[in-house]
DNA sequence: ACCCGCGCTGTAAACGGTTACATTCCGGTC
DNA sequence: GACCGGAATGTAACCGTTTACAGCGCGGGT
């Protein structure tokens, strides 16, 4: 890429006067340097606009600085956001970060392949919502790989979730105290190549928020809306040409609700009247359509893997924290779609 | 992060009984070794687990099969999805990316200052709609960086673009084919500190449309946005307000073009009767609220953009190819914010 | 006067590849 | 039978750091 020689670490020695090893310490700040030798130093190396060559340090020291983030797509509005507030907190650490959309079974299959070289290319690994073979996972446990979870756990790594069953559990409470009974579900895939555990956990809270008030699970009333707007326009579709259509809906996404509300238009119906939907995320436009939601921190969920990631990297752990789980707040935000303007005081449980 | 020393070339070298520049050339594939030779090495590489370190190679090759894409945000809509098309591109071409936020004046300056030492971390660059100083674009050329750019074009370098003018230009057209003939602006920020062309030039292209038609520009008729929806609620909310509102509205983007729907729905009013909309993007929702727009193919910009930075890489420029300008595809997409269902038959320019 | 310890610095061996150059071993030519 | 060219392989230098270890100078305690 360049044509002229970059200085190297030699050059600022023979300049300044002193050695090599000099210079390293004296640059990365270590003790032990004259005060007088690190001042000299350091400006030669401004003189000569020095900079160490990150690919000799890694293979010297071992450590990359950098970290790769897997996840299903990295334009989805939830993983965009877990990346954004990761990198983030990486840059603030001086670590940088690899994206690694893992789209389908065989992009998967290659990741899976690729993770037993990981050690060699990164200090660490963040999976969004992305499970790996039991025996692949025990692989990195056994090469000490340092490794965070998000959107999932399992028993060997730290992980950084929220509560997904009092996600649905929440949801389904908010719609049962405003005294609907029949209550549709909008779910995700439930048996995607890529499953995770978000679908099922909202869907466990779902239920038992209905068996709390006495309310059978009609397995009827659960459509997939495979986690997309149009797939949220279908499944609403479905269940409003039920016999016995919902009064209310929990979608488990806002882009699902969204379709949801455009099945209600296409019906010639609206919220809350006609039927009372939830959603999940506050994305950004929920509020355009008063859509009542629960309010994830995507970004502090990715903040909060990159603090558990650099823990692992940096601390030495003596013993590896085990599965320790730090679960993000999760916030019930009424709007309109739930409660019409009459009825203002809406009960968050 | 790991504790067993991984095996090394060396190790392969000794267990196939050659030497490590033999398991080097077989490894890669080089010509000028024996067939026997080469899988007897690729076998014992296999049996071992051999993976040659990255770290070792960039250093001695110079390489590093690493690209930063610099956006100013991770997680925008159109960002994302550059994003996800250029990782894509590059990963089918073995190289991996490193995603470089750059959210705001501080950022940027940091990452000004990093461009110093950008040729010994990767091999390529990447900048979507983020210009950078004179000096520093120049320090870039002279320094040899392999540089595409993304939404916005500069004499020195590779670009990647839509046509931007012919966005304004097209949407203002399709209105004022309709018969519009007051027609608003819900523009991004014209002074962002991280300025970008794309305003100015749908601008520009509004403006030419509108004075082919004769109609003279209206500066009390654009109004920003900040390029978010609830910007584009407040910007519609200013023009309805108007002693004369416009009849149909121009919006830079779809999630602009979303917050002028619910203005509109807060002033009691609809589209297309009342105010006829165009946004641009292609958003997912834009169909759910029958949004006409400009669909733009973000992820295709970035797998351009890949392809042209790769060219650069890999193709040892004998001549640096001078500002190559590839021009991706612009759509109209006719849906009822623009046209009623009665009059089908609406005319794309 | 001697020795010790400590703070500072230098020497040189890794780290793990790539590659220019030298070497060996062929079969084919004259 | 000496000679040549080319394919296959080996030797060793090099990429640019970090860091274990050794050495040096100097002030203070005995």
């Amino acid at each position: 890429m360049n044509r002229r020689r970059t200085p190297s670490i030699e050059d600022v020695a023979r300049e300044a006067g002193v050695s090599v090893a000099t210079v390293s310490r004296a640059l990365r700040g270590l003790p032990n340097v004259a005060s007088g030798t690190r001042e000299r130093v350091e400006a030669v190396a401004v003189r000569l606009d020095y900079h160490a060559n990150p690919s000799a340090a890694r293979l010297a020291t071992g450590r990359t600085k950098l970290v790769q983030v897997a996840t299903p797509t990295v334009d989805g509005w939830y993983f965009a956001r877990v990346i954004a507030g990761l990198v983030d907190a990486l840059l603030d650490r001086g670590y940088e970060a690899i994206t690694r959309p893992v789209e389908n079974p065989v992009q998967r299959e290659e990741f899976v392949a690729e993770l037993t070289t990981l050690d060699k290319r990164v200090d660490g690994l963040v999976l969004v919502d992305l499970n790996i073979p039991e025996e692949a996972a025990a692989a990195l446990l056994e090469a000490g790989v340092n490794l965070v979870t998000v959107g999932f756990s399992t028993q060997q790594f730290p992980a950084v979730v929220v509560d997904d069953f009092q996600v649905g559990y929440q949801a389904t409470s908010h719609l049962l105290g405003l005294g609907h009974r029949r209550i549709g579900l909008i779910s995700g895939e439930p048996n995607h190549p890529l499953a995770f555990s978000v679908p099922g956990l909202r869907l466990a809270g779902y239920s038992a928020a209905l068996a709390e008030y006495g309310v059978p699970v009609d397995p009827g009333l659960e459509q997939s809306g495979r986690f997309t707007a149009s797939g949220g326009r279908q499944a609403m579709a479905h269940l409003l040409a039920l016999d016995e259509p919902p009064t209310a809906v929990f979608a488990m996404s806002d882009e699902m609700a969204f379709g949801a509300w455009r099945a209600l238009a296409d019906a010639g119906l609206s919220w809350p009247d006609d039927v009372a939907v939830v959603g999940v995320d506050d994305h950004e436009l929920a509020e355009m359509v008063d859509l009542t939601t629960i309010r994830l921190r995507p970004r502090q969920l990715g903040r909060a893997a990159a603090r558990a990631l650099l823990a692992l990297i940096e601390d030495l752990p003596p013993d590896r924290p085990g599965a320790v789980e730090c679960l993000d707040r999760i916030e019930m935000v009424p709007r309109m779609s739930t409660v019409g303007p009459s009825d203002a005081d809406a009960r968050a449980v």
